[in-house]
RNA sequence: GGACCAGUAGCAUAAUGGAUAGUGCACCUGAUUACGGAUCAGGAGGUUGGGGGUUCGAGUCCCUCCUGGUCCGCCA
């Protein structure tokens, strides 16, 4: 069914050809939704047609309402505010466009198509030599969110990690763990693994201080002191040994690197996001060394003196990028050069997107300004989802200072936070206690995810633990609360033996926040697409609060199981199925599962 | 020094170039012997960082300045 919308379009291309005998593009024509404070569904915008109509915005508005309400039967009438032409649409048209998706499941999604290539969402990414932080929980539930959210549009999507499993900063937490750890494992502390690995990390940064302050007393410059400390000549000894394929160094390597991702699945598990591939940089980290050969070759790449060899972007604007080094060996840029031409080889993707920090900007600009310069036309598929940093409200995380929310300690406060309020409210005495658990850690989760991902991903963000906590206003859990209400509803019918209709009767009465709740769903998807094209999961979430928000007017407003008129009873029971439903399938799509009662 | 991003009530945030800039928290006032009050109704709070420009119309686009952040490594 064309949607009223596009109708409208339709039906003033022709007025304006009948009325002004001019030929008008369908897409200069402006419909939008009537702001909710003015009477009206659709408006048209009449300004830009002044041109055509010449005559002035109220005679313009009349003639084309006065064609399309005679044109179309959906519109019950329509009215001219200054230079807008606003539409109401007959009561019937809502209650029939509800009955036409109440079985839909998931409603407004796009099934996706088969045979199409698909987009690839990389996130996460971490680095094995510490545990997740906050800044990784944005990183997750974005690109975990995001992939959703596009399957939801109707693609293909192939979520993939891409671990950063070696280089200094690893073998700093196995030299300071064979120095000073005694043997330890996480077994043997009851540690988790990453966090073990960390805390060596962090020791290591200690005992290199140390060194670097004894250098400077001894007469040398920060600098000096900083490049001649023995612990980083170390370190740095071990990732040579360790790309030598030194057996011992490389036993340790594994060990440890297998502790950490034995947390990291803790984490990812609590956090509820997985990937469908997961690459490790020790396999990576030497591609895209042909494809630069190959530049070379072609004459777009160079090489210096020294026979480094670089790629010269100064005619877009930018520097000069390394991309192999005087000794032949590659970059990170070299590697993600490599590993896009890999995955595109591999999966033949239609996008790729990368969910990375803002403070790679540059980087993924660079990447595929050298794709492109590479040949690859396929560079303008790469899109790098740039998301702000979190910070604190006493400034931003500093891993060196210990300045920095655990993920997992995050999660945890989370639920204890739920467990109290619960506990308050009195609301979950006599269930189980496994039930109760399983209940707050929704609602704790609800919490943390809904407040990061309904934040527009491009914003530095502030995370202020004492309001993510809230469970009122614009939250997860108040989402929740309502999708548990109409549950609470729909049980209470069920042991009424009242059944909920299939389709509604055209005839009821229906009121106001029953037709403003309509038109919410009506716009949703449509909403979702964009949401799509945005790469914007906030949308969505700010969304799915509108709904709640129209659904709690409703509720307040009118009885449901109490209605009289067993009509009316049935229309509101299979609306407020429906938008549990269709608030579960929303939630659902940012990871956010819904409890039955709370 | 160069480049990129952001700046919206006390705080946090929303707004395909469209109408009187929405919303939440906090603050004030009301509503219930409840189909679940973790709710709803109402009030107060704004020169959208400053200035200029384009447009019938600018928080949104352009220029400029201010503030904050990030990047510009033979690190990843």
């Amino acid at each position: 069914m064309t949607s009223l919308e596009d109708r409208i379009r339709n039906a003033a291309v022709e007025a304006i050809k009948d009325l002004y005998s001019q030929e008008c593009p369908l897409n200069t024509i402006q419909v939008q939704k009537t702001r909710k404070d003015l009477s009206g569904d659709f408006t048209l915008v009449v300004f830009p047609l002044l041109r055509i109509s010449r005559k002035n915005p109220v005679q313009t508005g009349e003639d084309l309402g006065g064609y399309i309400l005679a044109k179309l039967q959906d519109i019950e009438k329509f009215e001219v505010v200054k230079g807008f032409l606003n539409f109401t649409a007959k009561e019937t048209y809502w209650i029939q466009f509800l009955n036409n998706v109440l079985d839909q499941s998931p409603y407004g999604f796009v099934k996706p198509e088969k045979g199409t290539a698909p987009v690839l969402v990389e996130y996460s990414s971490p680095n094995t030599n510490k545990p997740l932080h906050l800044g990784h929980i944005r990183n997750n539930l974005l690109g975990y969110a995001v992939s959703k959210l596009l399957m939801a549009t109707g693609k293909p999507v192939k979520m993939v990690n891409l671990v950063n499993d070696r280089g200094i900063h690893i073998c700093k937490s196995m030299l300071a763990w064979q120095r000073w750890g005694d043997g330890i494992t996480p077994e043997k502390s009851g540690m988790k693994g990453d966090r073990l690995v960390g805390d060596y990390y962090v020791r290591f940064e200690k005992e290199y201080q140390h060194e670097v302050t004894e250098l400077q007393s001894q007469g040398l410059s920060k600098e000096e002191a900083a490049k001649k400390a023995p612990m980083l000549l170390d370190a740095q000894e071990m990732l040579r040994k360790w790309e030598a394929g030194d057996s011992e160094v490389t036993a340790l390597w594994e060990m440890m690197n297998q502790w950490v991702y034995t947390g990291f699945d803790t984490t990812y598990k609590s956090l509820g996001i997985a990937f469908d591939k997961v690459y490790y940089e020790s396999q990576t980290y030497k591609m895209g060394k042909q494809l630069v050969l190959d530049g070379l070759e072609a004459g777009v790449l160079y090489k210096k003196d020294d026979s480094s060899v670089w790629a010269d972007l100064t005619d877009s604007g930018l520097d000069e990028k390394l991309l192999l080094r005087s000794d032949g060996t590659s970059v990170y840029m070299t590697q993600d050069l490599g590993t896009a031409h890999q995955r595109h080889e591999e999966f033949g993707f239609q996008n790729h997107v990368y969910v990375v920090g803002n403070e790679q900007n540059y980087h993924f600009k660079v990447l595929a300004l050298i794709l492109k310069k590479l040949g690859f036309d396929w560079a303008e598929q790469l899109h790098h989802l740039s998301y702000g940093m979190v910070e604190l409200p006493d400034g931003k995380m500093k891993s060196r200072e210990g300045k920095v929310v655990d993920a997992d300690e995050l999660i945890e406060e989370m639920v204890e936070n739920a467990r109290q309020v619960s506990k308050d409210l009195g609301k979950l005495d006599g269930f189980e206690e496994k039930e109760k658990e399983e209940i707050n850690y929704r609602i704790a989760m609800a919490a943390l995810k809904y407040f990061i991902l309904k934040v527009d991903p491009v914003r530095t963000m502030l995370f202020n633990p004492k309001e993510s906590i809230d469970f009122n206003g614009n939250t997860g859990p108040f989402i929740q609360y309502t999708y548990v209400r109409i549950k609470s509803v729909l049980r209470k019918a069920e042991d009424l033996n009242i059944s909920i209709p299939q389709t509604v009767s055209l005839d009821v009465q229906v009121n106001e926040q029953e037709i403003q709740l309509i038109k919410l769903v009506y716009s949703f998807p449509e909403l979702l697409q964009e949401a799509g094209r945005q790469y914007s999961p906030a949308l969505l979430a700010n969304y799915l609060y509108e709904l709640v928000k129209a659904f709690n007017q409703f509720y307040q407003h009118s009885t449901i199981i109490n209605e009289e008129n067993s009509e009316l009873r049935g229309f509101r029971l299979s609306l407020a199925s429906f938008v549990a439903r269709h608030i579960q399938d929303g939630m659902r799509i940012m990871g956010i599962e819904m409890p039955e009662r709370m």
